[in-house]
DNA sequence: GTGAAAGCGCTAACAT
DNA sequence: ATGTTAGCGCTTTCAC
């Protein structure tokens, strides 16, 4: 573990060490003859440059830190590796926390990237996130932040989603089209801009047609498949009737599916589902589930470009703060 | 971004940043009375403790570096999640890494959290990598590894597996008792100690009945659904019979049911299914996939600890320097 | 073109 | 019980 350090190097070289440092840096001032003696030392010798050492000096660290609900799942999994892509080709890496849909597990990470003194924090919210101070607190202290789709309102930094509103409206709208005129909306925590955004587009959706909107219709609840499981055992034991589904995500619709099946009902021939993010499993699952795709590999780099930008203070890639990608509606069995 | 340091905290004290940092980390030769007042001081100007001097100063990082294949894998997510719920217990944090199944990204990975000076690493093999010197190397620096899942021979370090020879003898066992007699492996690469012991499983068990065993019925493949694909494909076209399919896991075993509905043949009725893993996304399919539980979680959590332990130069937790945990058969539909 | 010296924030041996 | 000093490995002014 004894590490080649450029003091070891100055030493051999009989040079200084501020002469090996701006030699190793390709510095203009230092004679190309001692550059290449020293390189080739320091190839010789696998000298490694000590990042701990130079991040301290330069104050700060060239690692960003992102923070997920939960990396199982697809869409996260796939904007992580979108952000690791654009983070190596800039020479940062990547710490991953995961806050498991606990505000005070994000509040922890969120804090612990910060001791760390990480470069900037990509963040998508967790489920139980009612307010964004911790962010707030982190922002003030001059920590660069970007958000991406489970992103709040009220808080003054980069965000990148996707136009919920607008594929929602459209989901719901397909719906209508094709006769359904009963349809529910398994909503989330209304605190996340997106599940208030897929909440108005619906029912925006529904008051541009003939059909009336009715709030009884909206159920308020998590985005996991249980979540899903319990709304739908409710309505049909209180047999509330509705002839199709717009679900908040996938999971939920799937939990959905499986309850209605369970009871005997056909979907989509007595209950249409739609659900929301594309994950493989909608495409896996009988019947397979009509949904809308979200560019995530995408919006992970756009997150990653936006954040790096503004760490090094160079010029945004996006004119305005809030970058709306699209979304598209993948039609499949369910609806 | 103007960070409070134990120098401000000592000039406001009129004491010495050594007092301060003594105070600070509650060292016993400090008077009871000047630690409150200096915790009493940086709580009210919100001192924070910066890592990176700190890790500058004692050599070492707090940071456990995690490699990968893909985190979008179950598997992987929850043995990430048993990882970081360990480290975070002790005071260290996790990066993550994915080697996307590539040996270069996973050379180029393990180099950059060696540069940042990363505690330990924690690592699962590509589907690639043929040999590990890369890893050898760190060692031989005196980087502490610990190897899951996806481990290799002829390496010295710590490694965390299932019983994979015993899992697939049982599984291959309880195919030939229900009467299976050409029963093909779809095998992944080799060089992947875990492969190697699902395929020596295969061949014990049916060695074991009263069936010849036939390399012929042996296929070497990677371990993506496409792989489970394309060998169902070749086989069936070029009319090879078979009754029932060990696969080296989940994914392999969905492609190769997905290709044996496209061409009408029944599972299990004509052909049987046992994958590997318990992937959530295998009680889903239709039909259902009788697959092994890998404990991911604890997977995860055990090599934190055994890599904990041995950065702290700690007792370790496991006598052997090969963990085996259970893994356990789950009866599902396809087999 | 190169060197000397100071400092990033913190810790720890060695005083006192 | 507290202070002095040095140093972790690197960068960067300021000299020459």
């Amino acid at each position: 573990m004894n590490q080649i350090t450029i003091k070891d190097l100055a030493l051999k070289l009989g040079l200084s060490t501020s002469t090996i440092s701006r030699a190793l840096n390709d510095h203009p001032d230092i004679n190309i003859q001692t550059k290449k003696l020293v390189n080739d030392l320091a190839t010789k010798l696998e000298y490694e440059p000590n990042f701990m050492a130079r991040n301290l000096q330069s104050k700060n660290s060239h690692q960003i830190g992102i923070i997920v609900p939960e990396i199982k799942h697809d869409f996260f999994s796939k904007a992580i590796s979108g952000i690791e892509e654009v983070a190596y080709k800039n020479g940062f890496t990547v710490v991953v926390s995961q806050s498991n849909e606990d505000v005070e597990r994000e509040k922890l990470n969120a804090n612990s990237l910060y001791l760390n003194r990480i470069a900037g924090i990509i963040v998508s919210l967790s489920q139980t996130t009612k307010n964004v101070d911790h962010f707030k607190t982190l922002l003030s202290k001059g920590v660069k932040i970007v958000m991406f789709d489970r992103v709040a309102e009220g808080i003054d930094t980069y965000k990148v989603v996707v136009d919920d509103y607008q594929a929602s409206y459209d989901a719901v709208k397909y719906l209508i089209g094709k006769g359904f005129k009963s349809i529910i909306h398994l909503a989330g925590p209304q605190t996340l801009l997106n599940c208030k955004n897929r909440y108005l587009g619906y029912k925006a959706a529904i008051e541009d047609s003939n059909i009336e909107f009715k709030e009884e219709l909206v159920f308020y609840g998590g985005m996991h498949e249980d979540d899903g499981k319990m709304d739908i055992e409710n309505l049909i034991n209180n047999k509330i009737h509705f002839d199709a589904i717009f679900a908040v995500n996938d999971p939920v619709a799937i939990g959905a599916s499986v309850v209605l099946k369970k009871n005997g009902l056909r979907v989509p021939e007595d209950v249409a589902i739609i659900g929301f993010s594309n994950n493989p499993i909608t495409e896996y699952v009988s019947p397979s589930i009509t949904t809308i795709d979200q560019p995530a590999y995408e919006m992970g780099k756009m997150s990653a470009s936006i954040l790096i930008a503004l760490i090094r203070g160079e010029e945004m890639p996006t004119t305005s703060k809030n970058t709306k990608l699209e979304a598209k509606l993948i039609l499949r069995e369910s609806a």
